[in-house]
DNA sequence: GTGAAAGCGCTAACAC
DNA sequence: GTGTTAGCGCTTTCAC
């Protein structure tokens, strides 16, 4: 054991002292304010790069009423989807010399809600980029709380009036895969949705059907099975979907890991992909073009996406009024898309 | 576009001024101190819910010199290990009524390293959990920056003395790795290891050679290729390796998605595994029981590890002193392993 | 049990 | 150009 005595922070005080001048010079440096002489603000340069000074955000933060903490809510980052944008948003964050501050939603309660809510307010925070794709109906109540909160954006949830939100093309990218597997030949296509709460795995169902209706084929529910985003979940429902209709020959699988699962199922059941089933995933996770066989899948810029909503509440809150005088924000129309659109990416072998 | 207003936060004061009393008796309220009539609190709390009032926690941090929050320090969270480690880190986060304040290093120089602690210290972070596995040097000069700085606990580092450093036993997990495919026969056993400017890949190497050397094989440089953690490094480091030695029979994959691209490559090189090819890797991620053969694995549990990490700032945080009487924490010697041991996984099929 | 005063570290507003 | 004063929202200290 090491005992290590930590003083007291270096304050604008001291360093103020230590150079002769006011705090309110040494603040005035520190803003980059025009109004200081060469040699003042050489000397108080000096002095801060001497003692070691780091200004006080917190303190900064209280006087001005405004922050450079960015709150992302998620419910975890541990698939894909959720991992890519968190990174896409730090990004950009830190390009704009903001921080990402987490709030992991642990249920889809109302008091989960409010709690995430009050925990980032009370951290100043200049924005919030809500993806936890759930809890719909709350969402409602986000809006008029926004009374309390800053400026929201929600991704990956259905668009409404008066909030912001973001998406890439789910049914746009859906249909993609649909329509691949209809050009190779394939009669009966079946679908591995994402859980049907969320709106995103809706759009990707839609957008399955989509491409059967435009090819004159009925979409039934009977092709329809239920997954959970895992490798798990994806075999045992292309159990289930081969078991329901033994003639179905391909299937779209709503994200990559399912579609992984779907592979393995399809092997153990000796049905050889591609020439017995067509399987196209979504996502295109870098390990999609290492499965075997390689999987074709639809990829969408989720990094993007994260970026844009970092951008878009950068600019809401640039041009919200500093201080006494702040009096709202301009909540936007939603923005349909965000970024590049889907692709069909077909890994070979 | 909607024009929202959004008046002022509530303040204390107002509370106090609509409950009749002071703000001295809201902040008692709000911090259940005892010395407060029940009626008088029952009044307060009721106006509080009443007014949606939200204490301002940037306000309390700047007063009490506290804080609830904590930083992460990491090179991005889009690998399984350090996904793993952040989820770990946020649940106990979370039960402990703290938040996590995320700083991804965008390079391993020491500018990056010193505006990382300058920004999480101006955040006034209660403890910083450093999981970003390079900058071996630099940690040096972050104790000596910790005058200035919070308590850190680094993961995944060398251990060393006057620094709380948390790992998991990465040697003993490699070990058990190669000593499943010695008890299988397999008699050249090479290894495709992470980065080795990383500790944790260096240690995976380290428990290679601690098998070989144990069952009376000697460990040559020519069986070690060095990979980046990647599918395609995987696959291209396997591809090497073969060309380098063809008779060898066997390799340890020091991750999951490396060990994915070896499975690969092996394939389209015509060998099969396991009979011609005996590959084990290092996770145990959730996709590993899905590849095709089914991964043998070992799996060491980040999640407990990132928990852990948070319990020990926490006690920490909680023994220094508030206020004017701060002067300084004990860095721990280093906890050598935690949480529960590595164990290999054999997945079926 | 409750209130008044002081101040955390910083910046806005206004002097000079 | 630079300094002084006041105050952000809260808690601590010390009255009563």
């Amino acid at each position: 054991m090491t005992k290590v005595n930590s003083p007291r922070r270096i304050t604008i005080r001291e360093v103020a002292a230590q150079a002769g001048v006011s705090a309110q010079t040494v603040s005035r440096v520190l803003n980059d304010h025009p109004d200081v002489a060469e040699h003042t603000r050489a000397r108080v340069r000096a002095v801060i790069a001497q003692l070691g000074y780091l200004p006080n955000g917190i303190a900064r933060s209280l006087v001005t009423q405004r922050s450079r903490l960015l709150g992302v809510v998620a419910s975890g980052f541990q698939l894909f989807g959720p991992a890519q944008l968190l990174t896409g948003i730090e990004q950009q964050a830190r390009e704009l010399g903001w921080s990402v501050i987490l709030q992991v939603a642990d249920a889809s309660t109302p008091q989960a809600y409010a709690r995430v809510l009050a925990e980032l307010a009370a951290q100043n925070v200049a924005g919030i980029i809500w993806a936890y794709p759930e809890l719909h109906a709350e969402r409602d109540r986000a809006l008029r709380l926004r009374l309390q909160a800053p400026p929201i954006v929600f991704l990956s949830m259905a668009p409404q009036p008066g909030a912001a939100t973001l998406n890439v093309d789910n049914r746009y990218g859906a249909r993609l895969a649909t329509e691949h597997l209809i050009a190779r030949g394939y009669r009966h296509i079946g679908i591995i949705t994402g859980p049907l709460t969320l709106w995103s795995a809706q759009q990707r169902m839609l957008g399955w059907q989509d491409a059967l209706r435009a090819n004159s084929r009925l979409p039934s529910e009977r092709h329809v099975v239920e997954g959970d985003w895992t490798s798990a979940g994806g075999a045992s429902c292309l159990r289930q979907l081969l078991k329901r209709i033994p003639k179905t020959d391909a299937v779209f699988v709503s994200n990559d890991q399912m579609a992984l699962g779907a592979l393995k199922a399809a092997d153990q059941l000796g049905r050889r992909v591609p020439d017995d089933l067509g399987v196209v995933g979504f996502d295109d996770i870098p390990e999609a073009a290492f499965f075997k066989p390689a999987l074709t899948t639809v990829r969408h810029d989720l990094l993007e996406l994260g970026r844009l909503a970092v951008r878009e509440l950068h600019r809401v809150y640039s041009g919200t009024p500093k201080r006494s005088t702040r009096n709202g924000h301009v909540a936007r129309a939603p923005a349909a898309t965000g970024g590049a659109r889907e692709r069909l990416t077909r890994h070979r072998r």
